[in-house]
RNA sequence: GCGCUCGUAGCUCAAUGGAUAGAGCACUUGACUACGGAUCAAGCGGUUGGGAGUUCGACUCUCUCCGAGCGCGCCA
C-alpha cells in the first residue's frame, strides 16, 4: 500500500495498542484513526477516543504517540494540537522514495486483494425484442465499473448480464415474428427497430382474439419445448443480442454475449430449486399458493408479507427464478460474493429473496449477497427521464447525441485536430461525459441528466479529467520525449504543488479501497476530479519544460506518473483518457 | 397505513464520528511574450428540512415530526 496516511496508521497501530496496555483489553484494539488534514499533510485523531477510554488526558496521550518516535524517517513534523490531535508533515524523503516505488510499479502501487473472491456481478438486463433505455444506462455504467475495479484488486468476476429472455410477452413475439416472416422481422430489429416491433406484437394482442389464442398457445409450445418454437424463440433472443452488442460496443462496457445468462438459463433450475425449499420445510401454503413469509415484511394491512414461490395455477414466480439464480451462483460458481446492480424499486423484493435464502441456508456467511441499488436518471422538469414524446428515451440515441455534440465542441475548441482524430476523440468524450455524469454522483440518488453540464468541459466533469491527461501528454509532445523514458528519473517534491499532487497520487489504492467498501463508484470519481485539480495546480505553478535540471526531468516524471494514475483510473470507471482533444 | 430511500449554498452535488461543512455552475473581480485559457487565483453565498437524544466531538448514529420519491400477493 502506498499511501502515506496507511503506512502511518499500520506504524502507530502497535503503538496505540501499547498505549492501551492492559486498561483497554477486552475491547477492540485501539485504531490510531489517521485522516487527511487542511493542516498539514495528515493528522491522527486516536488518542481522543482512547485516553476516554483509558481514562487518561487525551493530550498527553497525544504527546505520548509522538515521542514513540516510530514515525522517525516518515515524519519530517508531528505537533500536538488541539484537544489531542497530532498533526502530521510528512518527510519529503519519504514521499519521494514511495512515489519511486509506484512508478516502477505497473499497477501504480495498488495490491491486489489478498483473499481472491468469486464475485458474480448481475447487471444491465436488457429485455429481448424491447429497446434498451436510459432504464439500462446506469445498470450498465454502475455494474461495468465495478467489475473493472474488482477485477483490478485480482477478483475472479463472473459477470452476469440477466436478460429478460423468457415468459409471456414470447408468445406474442414469436407469433408477430411469424406473421412478419423472419427476412423482415430481422431487418428491422437489426436496424435496432426493436421497440417497434414489440409495440406492433403487443398492438395486434390487444386487438384481435384471434391473435391472442395464438399466442397463448405459443407459450404453452415454448415453455413445453416444443422445437420449431424454439428455433423462431432463438432467432428472436439472437437478433435481440446482437443489437445489445452494438450498444454495448458503443458504450465501451465489457459484456459480452459469453456474459447471457438470461431468465431462460435458470428455467430448467427452479423445479430442483422449489423442491429443495419444499424440503425445508418454510414453504407453506397460502390462499392456494406456495409462499414463505420472511419475518419483518407485511403488507397494508399489517399482515406478514408472503414471497409467492408458486401461483395458484401451479406457475413459477420471479423470486422463484431469483431463488435458482441464487442456488446456481453459490453452489456451481461458488460465488463468495453476489452483486445485484438492479433498481432500488427492487429493494424490498430482492431483501425478501435474500432472507428466504439465509432462512434456507443457502446464503451463509461469508457468501453474501448485496443489493447495489440505484436511484433514476430524471430529465430537467425532475422527473423520470422521457422524451418529448413522453416515450422512454432510447440509450443508443441518447449516445449517439453524446457524441455528435463532443465532436461539435471539439470541432470549434481545436480546429486543427483531423477529421479522423476527431471522430475517435469524440466518442471517448462523448461517452465518458455520459459515464461520469452517471458514475460522479452517489448511486442511491436519483440524478438530473444534463447535456450542457455534462459536456461543459469545465467544472467536475469527464471531459475536464480528460483534458488533465491530455495536457500532460501535449507537454511531452513538445518536449518531444518519450513518456516511458522518464519512469525510472527520481522525483524531487520541492514546490507545495507538488507535494500535494505526490500525496494524491499515492492515494489511489486508499481511493479504490473506499469504493468498493461501498460499491460506490462516484468515490473513485472524486478522486480522479481531486487529482485532476491537483495536477492544475501544479501545472500552472510549476513549469516544466523550461525548468533547470534537474527539475525539469523530476517534474517530466510527476507528470508522467500523473496521466498513468488519471488514466488508470478512469480506465476503472469505463472511461477512456484520449491523448488529445 | 406500514416499509425502504432521500432532504446540505440560488442551481447541481461532495464530505471513512473529528478541529473553521467542501466543490462545480451561476454571479463579481483579477491572471495570457510558460508547456493546450477547454485553464488558474480570489470574492460572494450555509441555523446541513424542524426538534430531541447518544458522544469529549454529529451532515454522519438513535428517536420523533415535516416534505419528496419508490415499494407493499399470484406480472417480471
Amino acid at each position: 500500500m502506498s499511501d502515506p496516511l496507511a503506512t502511518l496508521s499500520a506504524l502507530l497501530s502497535p503503538v496505540f495498542t501499547e498505549l492501551a496496555g492492559d486498561r483497554a483489553e477486552g475491547g477492540a484494539a485501539p485504531d490510531p484513526t489517521v485522516r487527511p488534514s487542511d493542516r498539514a499533510d495528515a493528522q491522527i485523531n486516536g488518542a481522543l477516543p482512547l485516553a476516554k477510554r483509558i481514562g487518561t488526558n487525551p493530550r498527553e496521550l497525544a504527546q505520548a504517540v509522538v515521542d514513540s518516535g516510530v514515525l522517525a524517517g516518515v515524519a519530517s513534523e508531528l505537533e500536538v494540537a488541539g484537544p489531542g490531535f497530532v498533526n502530521v508533515t510528512f518527510a519529503s524523503s519519504f514521499l519521494e522514495a514511495q512515489l519511486a516505488a509506484i512508478a516502477a510499479d505497473d499497477r501504480l502501487g495498488v495490491p491486489e486483494a489478498p483473499q481472491r473472491l468469486n464475485v458474480v456481478v448481475d447487471y444491465s438486463a436488457p429485455n429481448v425484442a424491447k429497446e434498451m433505455h436510459v432504464g439500462h444506462l446506469r445498470s450498465t455504467v454502475i455494474g461495468d465499473a465495478l467489475v473493472r475495479m474488482l477485477s483490478f484488486l485480482g477478483h475472479h468476476v463472473i459477470r452476469e448480464n440477466h436478460i429478460g429472455d423468457w415468459g409471456r410477452p414470447f408468445g406474442m413475439l414469436i407469433e408477430h415474428l411469424l406473421d412478419l416472416g423472419e427476412d423482415i422481422a430481422a431487418e428491422g430489429l437489426s436496424q435496432g427497430d426493436l421497440d417497434g416491433f414489440y409495440k406492433a406484437a403487443n398492438a395486434k394482442f390487444t386487438e384481435s382474439e384471434e391473435f391472442q389464442e395464438r399466442a397463448r398457445d405459443r407459450v404453452v409450445l415454448l415453455q413445453n419445448g416444443d422445437e420449431e418454437t424454439l428455433v423462431l424463440w432463438r432467432r428472436l433472443v439472437e437478433m435481440s443480442n446482437s443489437y445489445f452488442d452494438r450498444v454495448y460496443r458503443k458504450l465501451g462496457v465489457l459484456l459480452t454475449d459469453e456474459d447471457l445468462a438470461g431468465e431462460s438459463r435458470y428455467q430448467p433450475l427452479m423445479e430442483g430449486a422449489y423442491e429443495r425449499l419444499e424440503g425445508t420445510e418454510l414453504l407453506v401454503e397460502d390462499d392456494g399458493a406456495m409462499v414463505v413469509f420472511p419475518p419483518g415484511f407485511t403488507n397494508r394491512d399489517g399482515d406478514p408479507l408472503p414471497l409467492i414461490f408458486r401461483s395458484r395455477t401451479g406457475a413459477f414466480m420471479y423470486a422463484t427464478s431469483d431463488l435458482a439464480c441464487v442456488i446456481d451462483r453459490a453452489e456451481r460458481l461458488d460465488a463468495d460474493l453476489m452483486l445485484y446492480v438492479v433498481g432500488s424499486p427492487q429493494a424490498q423484493h430482492l431483501q425478501m429473496v435474500f432472507e428466504v435464502c439465509k432462512m434456507a441456508g443457502w446464503l451463509v456467511e461469508p457468501r453474501q449477497a448485496i443489493h447495489v441499488a440505484f436511484g433514476n436518471v430524471l430529465g430537467d422538469d425532475r422527473k423520470m427521464m422521457r422524451s418529448r414524446a413522453g416515450e422512454s428515451v432510447k440509450l443508443i440515441e441518447l449516445l449517439d447525441e453524446a457524441i455528435e455534440r463532443a465532436g461539435d465542441a471539439i470541432a470549434e475548441k481545436n480546429p486543427e485536430i483531423d477529421a479522423q482524430d476527431r471522430e475517435a476523440v469524440a466518442a471517448m468524450v462523448g461517452i465518458g461525459a455520459v459515464k461520469y455524469s452517471d458514475l460522479s454522483t452517489d448511486r442511491i440518488k436519483d440524478y438530473v441528466f444534463d447535456w450542457d453540464r455534462m459536456l461543459a468541459f469545465e467544472g467536475n466533469t469527464g471531459p475536464y479529467l480528460q483534458y488533465a491527461h491530455a495536457r500532460i501528454c501535449s507537454i511531452f509532445r513538445r518536449a518531444g520525449t518519450d513518456r516511458a523514458s522518464v519512469r525510472a528519473t527520481a522525483i524531487e517534491l520541492a514546490a507545495p504543488q507538488e507535494r500535494a499532487l505526490a500525496m494524491r497520487l499515492l492515494a489511489l489504492p486508499t481511493a479504490l479501497d473506499v469504493t468498493l467498501e461501498s460499491y460506490s463508484p462516484h468515490k473513485l470519481c472524486t478522486y480522479v476530479y481531486d487529482l485532476a485539480v491537483d495536477f492544475s495546480a501544479f501545472y500552472e505553478n510549476c513549469p516544466v519544460l523550461k525548468a533547470d535540471e534537474p527539475t525539469r526531468s523530476s517534474r517530466l516524471a510527476l507528470a508522467d506518473l500523473t496521466a498513468r494514475v488519471l488514466a488508470q483510473a478512469l480506465d476503472l470507471l469505463g472511461i477512456e483518457a484520449p491523448e488529445q482533444m
